[in-house]
Parts: C-alpha cells; structure tokens; sequence
DNA sequence: CGTTTTTGACCTGCGC
DNA sequence: GCGCAGGTCAAAAACG
C-alpha cells in the first residue's frame, strides 16, 4: 500500500508537470494563432472592410469556440451552476492570453485530466485514489467531491464516483442517449472510436440482432453503443451511444462525440428544467418531463428508438434526402420555435434532430475504428476513394471542434495528408448558409451552454477556423 | 499469442 | 411469483 501510495504521488508530479508544459505550449500556441490571425486579416479582403474592434471581438469569440467544442474532453468545474461556470473559466482562461487576465492555471485542464484512468472495479483502489488525492496539493483535488458532466456525460472530474452520481439530479444525463440514424451498407459505423463488441440480441420486432459494443479507448471507459438495423429500411444502420467517455478522445471521434453531445444536450437542457425556457433564442416549452418539439416538420420524427426502453433518447437522423441546407435549417427553426405538446410512448422525452443530406449518407466519421482503418473497407465498398461522402453535420462539427482544416471544404493541408479528413465536396453556399445561420447557432450555443452549465453568448460561430486549433 | 468476435447462459427490471 | 425482454458476462472460437 505505501508503495502503492508513493507510486501514486509520483504519476500525480509528473501529471502535474506534463499539464504544465501542456498549458505552456498552448499559450505559446495560441500566441502564435493570434498572431496569425492578425497577419491573415491584415492581408485577407474580408480583413479591409472590418474595423479593428470587431477582429478584435470575433478572436475572442474564435477561441472562445475552440474551447466550448472541445466536448471530447473533460475539464474539472466542480459545480456546473456555480458562479463561474465552465467555458466561462475556460473562456476566462483563454481571453487571459489574449492578455486581459491571469490565471492561466485555471483553463483547459480536462485534457491532462484524461490521463487519470481509475478503474473503480475494484472499491478499496477507489478509496486508495481518494485518499492519495487529498492528500496532494493538485488542483484537481477541490474538485473530486462534486463531479460535473455535461448532457452526453463527459464528465468533468476525473473520478467516477458512480455512487454520488445516482444521487445528482443529472442522474438523468447519465441515463441520455443518444441514437444516430444513417444510411450505411457496412455492420458498423465508423465514428473514430474504438468499440468492442460484447453481445448480440435478437430484440423483439426486429429481425435483425442487435449488437453491444463498448469503448476500449481507455479500459474503464463506460461507454456503451448498440447497433442494430431498421426493421423498415435495412439500409439504415441505427447507433445508439450510452454513456461517459471518461478520456480523450482522438480526433477522429470528436465530430461524434460532438454531434451526439449536442444532441443529448438539447433533449438534457429542457429536460432538467420545467415549463417553458428561452434557452439563447430557443424556446423551449416543456410538458411535463419532455421537450419533444410539435411533430410538425418530418424530420422531426417521434418513433422511439429501438433500445430507448427507460431511457431518455435523442435521434439523430441523418437518413432523410432532401436538401441538407434547408432541412436542418428547417429542422433548426422547428426546433427552437416549437413547443412541446406531443405525448410520448416511453416515460422519457425523446427528441428527433434530423441531420438530413442531399447525398446517400455513408457515414463515415473518419479516423479508425476498432482493429484497423476501416475507411479503406468503406470507400472500396462504395466507389467513393477519393472523396469518402460524409455528412454535412460532420462538416459542421469537424470545422469546430478540430478546427484543423482552413478551408471547411476539404481543401485543407490535413485532408491531403490524411484521407480521415478528407471531406466531400458539398456546396460551399451550403455549407457556408448552414454554419452562418443563426438558428444554428444559437441551437449549438444552446447545446454547449447546458453541457457546460453555464450562460454561452454565442453571436456567431461560423468562423473559417483557420488551423487554429491543433 | 494477444485481441476480438461469437454465442449461450445468466442477471435484472418490468408488467401482469 | 412468473414470464418476458433487454442487457451483460464469459468461455470458446476466430482472427491477425
């Protein structure tokens, strides 16, 4: 035990110092994007025909959005409701290198937090880890008593403290699914992570067996995805994601993790509170525990997911095929505008986002999944080698999370080097109309501020993030 | 040989 | 209490 101990203080130095040299690098990182910014609007038309304070003002707000989408990864609020809320701290922490601030310490810490891997299994290493933690003298102790997640459960400490958790109220976030509808040939979609398959059922009224992976990213990850096909449409492929990702997540996973994240916030944001709210332009009018927007719009379906049985789902359905723009344009403005009075099968709410494209969605979400890179699989399967066709909302998500392409049309040096960023070429006015309107926005806004828990001002995410973001 | 998949058994929650 | 369905476990098989 006491080797066990000072084992434990040892990895608890060397974290400590790695975060550092981490928030090192990303100051100086962010000095230099800063910079390069400032070089590119002196020098870009659109650079002639604004005025300093608003470069100034949409900088901000450019970083304030590599934060608040970085879903993937944890930071270690203690109280989402508190008086500094999360991206407002990161935000803080951000605007600090912009030079308003000080505390650089207090930003972005979700990312060494990763590393924390605690295998919970096992009850008396629980209270070893507990106690280690006390007794240092990191941060992140403040923090352990109190865990905070987000909609889709990426939590904000690095424990799993399973027992405290029951007892939040958030207990309903943990229950939060998330189901993604998609055409897709292959068995599985490729989402970026990691999944082993655990079982398969046959579930009743569906004649295709259902399958059971979980995340093995990180060991103790209790993530939990089932894949099972539409009875009606065997083409589509539906994937239901259960959980907490309690590591980092790779590049590749984040567009999921996001989208999913959102999505989930939407149905958690109206779900944790009562009666109507005015969530950054959305209203949202809550009959009793559901949001269920009014089925007026056909993408806003309410058929329950096949696994939603006890547990509140949000489906995202990317299945449809009309046009992608005003589909989830029109799905936006439904969305925030229309309020709940649709009576539901299940005890939970569930919410219907559909992420429509013009195109025959073949999901892919880049990176690797499972044993090995399957887009090779894919692209071979479909004739589609060098433009992997992806859907509009994963251009909507990579743009703003990875923030690793400067063109959001696939021209980008990555996509070159790399085919899980390659991008399809959808319109540019598409693509350009979906990111810059408003009600998008303020959805995402939305969405992002009930993860973090706080209060997000988001005028205008559309941003050509410019390889701002590693 | 390590990892992943398969698959029957087992567990749990829920409705009757 | 019983049966059903969903979900998980774990040993064996398959895979690379």
């Amino acid at each position: 035990m006491e080797e066990a101990k000072e084992e434990n203080r040892r990895l608890k130095s060397s974290l400590s110092r790695t975060r550092k040299d981490f928030e090192i690098l990303q100051t100086q990182y962010n000095q230099l994007m800063v910079k390069h910014e400032d070089w590119t609007n002196k020098f870009s038309p659109k650079g002639h025909h604004q005025d300093k304070e608003d470069e100034d003002k949409e900088n901000i707000r450019e970083r304030e959005e590599l934060v608040l989408l970085s879903l993937g990864r944890r930071s270690k609020s203690p109280v989402p409701s508190g008086s500094m809320t999360n991206q407002d701290e990161k935000g803080k922490g951000l605007m600090d290198e912009t030079g308003d601030g000080k505390n650089i310490d207090e930003h972005d810490e979700g990312l060494s937090m990763g590393f924390e891997y605690k295998d919970l299994s096992n009850p008396s290493e629980k209270l070893e880890i507990d106690h280690s933690q006390e007794k240092t003298s990191l941060e992140v102790n403040s923090s352990n008593k109190i865990p905070s997640e987000n909609s889709f459960g990426f939590k904000n400490d690095g424990d799993d403290h399973e027992d405290e958790e029951e007892l939040l109220p958030q207990n309903l976030v943990k229950k939060t699914r998330v189901s993604v509808r998609s055409r897709c040939e292959t068995p599985t979609m490729n989402d970026g992570c990691q999944w082993r398959k655990y079982g398969q059922k046959i579930a009743k009224g569906n004649p295709c067996p259902r399958a059971y992976y979980r995340c093995t990213i990180a060991p103790s990850c209790p993530v939990r995805k089932q894949v099972q096909r539409c009875s009606e449409d065997m083409s589509i492929l539906i994937s239901t994601y259960e959980g907490t990702h309690n590591h980092p997540l790779p590049a590749s996973a984040t567009p999921m993790a996001s989208a999913t994240s959102a999505a989930a916030s939407m149905l958690i944001s109206g779900a944790s509170s009562s009666g109507a709210a005015d969530l950054h332009g959305l209203n949202f009018s809550l009959s009793g525990n559901s949001i269920t927007p009014k089925p007026k719009s056909p993408f806003l379906q309410t058929s329950s997911s096949p696994s939603s049985s006890g547990h509140p789902t949000v489906t995202l359905d990317l299945t449809a095929s009309s046009s992608s723009q005003q589909t989830f344009l029109s799905m936006l403005n439904r969305f925030s505008a229309s309020p709940s009075n649709v009576p539901r099968s299940n005890s939970y709410p569930s919410t219907n986002l559909n992420f429509s494209n013009n195109t025959n969605t073949l999901m892919n979400w880049g990176g690797d999944s499972g044993s090995g890179n399957r887009n090779e699989q894919y692209r071979a399967a479909f004739g589609n080698v060098g433009t992997p066709q992806q859907s509009p909302y994963r251009y909507m998500i990579q743009t703003r999370t990875t923030g690793s392409s400067f063109d959001p049309f696939g021209r980008s040096s990555s996509s070159s080097t790399n085919p899980t960023h390659q991008m399809q070429s959808l319109p540019a006015e598409t693509i350009k109309a979906i990111t810059t309107d408003p009600s998008f926005q303020s959805a995402l806004a939305t969405a992002l501020s009930s993860i973090i828990g706080g209060d997000l001002k988001m005028d205008n995410v559309t941003k050509d993030e410019a390889g701002k973001s590693p």
